[in-house]
DNA sequence: CTGAAAGCGCTTACAG
DNA sequence: CTGAAAGCGCTTACAG
């Protein structure tokens, strides 16, 4: 239906080859002969038969972003960046949703790869990712992990400076005149480890003995945050906590918790931040619209994909890079405002 | 470097068709050579070469998605339903965000089609869609478009029932007692021409007399949710007009504008919904964690997209399709909270 | 600098 | 029911 390249060889009286030459700058042409290739093409309106050229290239110019849970603004600010920063490089993003299960993870990878993939990043619900290993035994697609850290399989990976940001936003708590703070998640992997691996440096630093019944980790049965139970895991800790008078500060591990957590504040009718403070892990514009406004410790989610864009299409492009998988940090920073 | 169907025909000793009709089921085969292929299929692990495949039948298996603005929660609930929908037919949905820029909007349609997707879903910049009748002169590509009505292009598209919705909401404040409520919104297209639509007729209805004053529409001047000025254009609005003590409610015609509305009547200490009520079009987690807990139209994002799915799904797989061009409306209802 | 030709891995009339 | 063969539209050694 469309015009192809020997038409065009046809009309400028060239071979496909050449045409081709021009079209992708691959050769020398003199510029007789390119121009009245370049004639041609515009004559008959050559657009170059992408499908053909990726068969032929052995590439598909779309990365796979495998999500474990999309209704998180976390991830969809990762989207964001990843695509701004792929978009760049002529390649198309293309989302699945892994809902926080890690069967429709793998069936999400195994979907992508047999739609051939150039690349894959991955926000993985589990940390366990040795699935990985025999499904892209015969891929060479490079994977570039976000947000969450796997173990069982190698590659590069973009995180936050959870250990950094927790550090600095209880060491803010605890000039704050705060002693004895609770630590409030719903999961518990190695990120909410390396979160709480700061709250313990902010502590140890300050001279405190850290109270091991204030850190609350979840169970990893973890739904998605469009079902959110308003109230949730993280409720109920708050609550418990709370009421047994065990603290004076409550930090929020991620997003996902803060929303419990103050809502049993807010529900209980606690005084913030005269009776508790309040600090969370992860920002987000609702936290500026409560009564008080929330302070947190904000991620940066779209430079984190666009890092992560970033360092996949470097593995495209230099496939022969030997170089060994990189961890790469995006710096957190706290956002005060009325809660602490 | 991976096994193809020629080797898999001669370890079977069978002919390359009959593999290929084996692995499609395209036309009947004897079960005995069947079994033949699928023996050496497995001896070999062989997986078919999507890009081989996608170039012989002339389709990508990807969907690009245009997005007039990524980091509104809106249109991440369009994608999410999007994606679950055509992941079920074996589409990959490809996410393009226009970054509320016409410019940007007419550059990812191009990209999208010169890396040539099957079809495309748009929820548009602006209104005025003409571009798309040159770019897409030379392409098969179905559209369909989502959220917002286009004008000078023809396709399907899946809305809201905005005037119904809007309707219940004003409704709903009348029967509060309310005569005099402000329609406040940042943006000034088809949406919002139905939305106020729907405010007249409730108007209407109840004998009253609407007051041009009191609908204040945007210009079109939008910048994306993520670079939300808190105040805004709505800010701005909801002050003028309950300063002027012209109105008892505020409806927010858009969760944009709801942002502007809620932080005036917020900043300015207003009672809510005693001296102000407040109502708006489209819900969110976060109108129920204000106080007071934000009353909202509930549209339903997520059944948009998997909708649009599957309108484009049948226009791409029954080209040959006449049938008129579609507008379908996805319910929207009342989600009643503190604020009315 | 240019061209003739092979070939990527499939699918699909067509013939038998 | 099965196979031989054409061909989709490119890119890329290779030869000149």
């Amino acid at each position: 239906m469309s015009v192809s390249i020997k038409e065009v060889a046809k009309l400028a009286g060239v071979s496909v080859a050449t045409v081709s030459n021009v079209l992708n700058q691959t050769k020398n042409v003199r510029a007789e002969t390119k121009s009245k290739v370049e004639i041609a093409v515009s004559q008959l309106k050559y657009q170059i038969n992408p499908l053909a050229r990726n068969f032929r290239k052995g590439e598909s110019k779309v990365i796979g972003f495998v999500v474990s849970d999309l209704s998180n603004y976390f991830f969809q600010n990762v989207a964001i960046g990843l695509e701004r920063s792929l978009s760049n490089y002529g390649y198309l993003v293309a989302l699945m949703d892994s809902k926080e299960s890690k069967t429709l993870e793998i069936e999400n990878v195994k979907n992508l790869l047999a739609l051939s993939v150039d690349g894959l990043v991955i926000a993985t619900t589990g940390e366990d990712c040795c699935y990985l290993n025999l499904i892209l035994e015969n891929h060479d697609v490079p994977v570039v992990f976000v947000d969450r850290k796997p173990f069982g399989f190698k590659s590069d990976m973009v995180l936050s400076t959870n250990n950094e940001g927790a550090y600095l936003g209880i060491k803010h708590l605890i000039q704050k005149g705060h002693e004895k703070i609770g630590f409030i998640t719903s999961r518990n992997d190695s990120t909410m480890g390396e979160r709480i691996e700061g709250y313990r440096q902010a502590y140890l630093e300050a001279g405190l003995q850290v109270n091991e019944n204030h850190i609350l980790t979840g169970d990893n049965n973890v739904s998605i945050s469009q079902n959110l139970l308003l109230h949730g895991i993280a409720y109920t800790q708050a609550k418990r906590l709370v009421e047994a008078g065990e603290v004076t500060a409550l930090f929020a591990g991620n997003n996902l918790s803060s929303i419990g957590v103050y809502n049993y504040l807010r529900e209980a009718n606690i005084k913030v931040p005269e009776e508790i403070a309040f600090l969370t892990f992860d920002d987000s514009f609702w936290l500026s619209m409560t009564t008080p406004s929330i302070s947190a410790i904000k991620q940066d989610p779209d430079m984190i994909g666009s890092v992560a864009g970033q360092l996949i299409y470097e593995r495209i492009s230099d496939k022969t890079n030997e170089q060994p998988d990189r961890i790469l940090r995006i710096p957190t920073c706290l956002v005060l405002r009325s809660s602490v």
